[in-house]
DNA sequence: TTGAAAGCGCTACCAC
DNA sequence: GTGGTAGCGCTTTCAA
């Protein structure tokens, strides 16, 4: 036994404020009252009510507390992302994190890990949990399931998609945009064949994308071939595999618009394994790290994941805080880096 | 008012199981019993239960409910990685969440966002919403401050860096065999002169992978150099800046081992920028997204980030549910991977 | 300045 | 099969 304090195996009930009460022989409010810091308490019963509870270990216990609190808030705001893996939906939670940390809320972090199902089973456990917020980044195809909770008054945030079937405050990527820009650069170094992989068409995301990548194309005179659009692409795998496919057809692309950054990755393997990197153009939606070290390096439109979950995080805290202003939609820009791989010219 | 449901900017107040029992003419009681499955209830009541439960929008308040249940169980768990921002400890929150949430649990999850004090703050914040059980990364030097909960017979689990001054579970990677196998593979191509990179010393990972790297060079013959070690690297930019500075030393090393994945590619943008990447060997700890698309392929033994997560979670339920053997450390394998640039021989 | 009593929403226990 | 009552640990209210 060299560490006899420690070697406690069965549960040892925690000390409570009337244990604490009891012990610097006050009352229990009174405890409450040190603890809570607030006012009307001499510095000498603080002080003995500071050393009951160091000596107690005790730690106030903010779940009862709540239950009774004015307005019942649990302090606890609900978040879902795409995947906790996934470095985009890391940095939207560190955005999220950044904010409301600092005001006292903790988060409760989930993952849709690609389950629609699954998004309304969180949200549902959250609401039992009786958060004070949500941030969601969806997944089904409509949210009309959150109507009752919105109208009782229930803050919501969306969070790089748009909700669908009600209306409520969003932070979303410039989809439209970024996929434009994207777009017109290739057109710009004189591509009419520009392929678009995307992902899962019912994504707002991936609509978008596709949506920015046509309007380049008829704003560049370039007709809309419908054949060298090919979404769904849930992975680095499938995305590898559908180029591949492509540049064995009979009218490959001579360049390539990636409207995700897993969909990148599989582009960049396929273009690899057949030493066309050099030889095929490719913008990237989304930037990833060491894409500047590949060769060529990755051009691409790139999102501020972490600003858009801080935004998200700062809305939210408006909502909680009394705004009761109309929901919007706040439209977070993207930026262009050129790095080779979108500058690489259309064959004469 | 094209949507008047939703137009609600007042907080309405959530019903109770109260609200539910008056509107369906039964007992609270009966209420609870038929929303938590319980026997003992003739389908036409609990078909009137559950048509007012709907009809309010009524969810089961689970905070309550815990308070009052056998053994306060809060079926929450706290989550402490190094930056949720960082893919590794992405990952390690994909593993826990897959255990995790199957068992009915919730994780909060924070950063330590490099901040020694937040560790404990983070913890105390946690342990007042009364978690049944921690999972940390730390970076405070010692842990002694968790000895009264660990007494009291809270789960903690520590995964990633080892605790220091508890005694306690804890899942990490083969940090020693790792770094050993990465330089002796340096060494069985030819190089004596190999540089090694690391993060803080005083974290336990750093100071394992170099005491494997020292391993290995006393086992392959080969003199320590302590020029050729550079330690407290926090990013990818201060790594970059120290292999600058050992290219353009007098006795420049012809192979280098990065302990850590930033560093990793804070030394393939000095390798790049000085067109030594084909010149020099490089060995990673720890894998990332794109490493075989590097010209040259990265090499690296990898941990497997998300299986510590699962590890780790399956011993905090393990524990949660009764188990009382004594505390164990799990050492999660490394892999070996041979991509290019950790075969690249030393020069004659 | 202090504390006793009521009650937050629920479950445990026991009576009917 | 059903429901009242006590009480989880705390905050609120109010009286002392």
């Amino acid at each position: 036994m060299s560490d006899p304090e420690q070697r406690s195996t069965t549960r040892t009930p925690r000390p409570t404020m009337r244990d604490v009460a009891a012990l610097a022989r006050v009352g229990i409010k009174t405890v409450s009252r040190v603890l809570n810091n607030e006012p009307n308490v001499t510095p000498e019963t603080a002080e003995r009510v500071e050393r009951a509870a160091a000596q107690l270990n005790y730690e106030i216990n903010s779940v009862a507390g709540n239950l009774r609190r004015t307005g019942h808030a649990t302090k606890t705001v609900g978040l879902v992302v795409g995947h906790v893996a996934n470095p985009f939906s890391g940095q939207i939670h560190a955005g999220v994190e950044d904010v409301l940390y600092s005001h006292g809320y903790s988060v409760l972090a989930a993952s849709l890990d690609d389950d629609a199902d699954r998004e309304q089973r969180l949200v549902r456990e959250f609401l039992r949990r009786r958060v004070d917020g949500l941030i969601l980044t969806t997944i089904s195809d409509e949210q009309t399931y959150l109507l009752p909770e919105l109208s009782r008054g229930l803050p919501i945030v969306f969070v790089d998609r748009e909700p669908s079937g009600v209306t409520a405050d969003a932070v979303v990527g410039d989809n439209i945009g970024g996929a434009r820009e994207a777009t017109a650069h290739l057109i710009a170094h004189g591509h009419r064949r520009i392929a678009c992989l995307a992902d899962r068409e019912f994504l707002s995301t991936a609509k978008r994308r596709v949506e920015g990548y046509r309007l380049a194309l008829s704003e560049g005179g370039v007709e809309f071939d419908p054949s060298l659009v090919t979404m769904n692409l849930r992975s680095a795998d499938a995305a590898q595999a559908a180029v591949t496919a492509l540049l064995s057809g009979e009218h490959p692309p001579t360049a390539i618009f990636a409207a995700q950054n897993l969909i990148t990755i599989g582009v960049i393997r396929a273009l690899r394994a057949a030493g066309m990197q050099h030889a095929i153009a490719l913008m990237s939606f989304d930037d990833f790290e060491v894409a500047d070290s590949l060769d060529p390096g990755i051009s691409c439109v790139t999102q501020d994941p972490r600003s858009m979950g801080s935004l998200a995080g700062k809305k939210l805290l408006a909502r909680l805080g009394g705004d009761h202003t109309p929901a919007s939609t706040i439209i977070s820009p993207t930026t262009f880096i050129a790095r080779g791989s979108g500058e690489i010219p259309a064959p004469l």
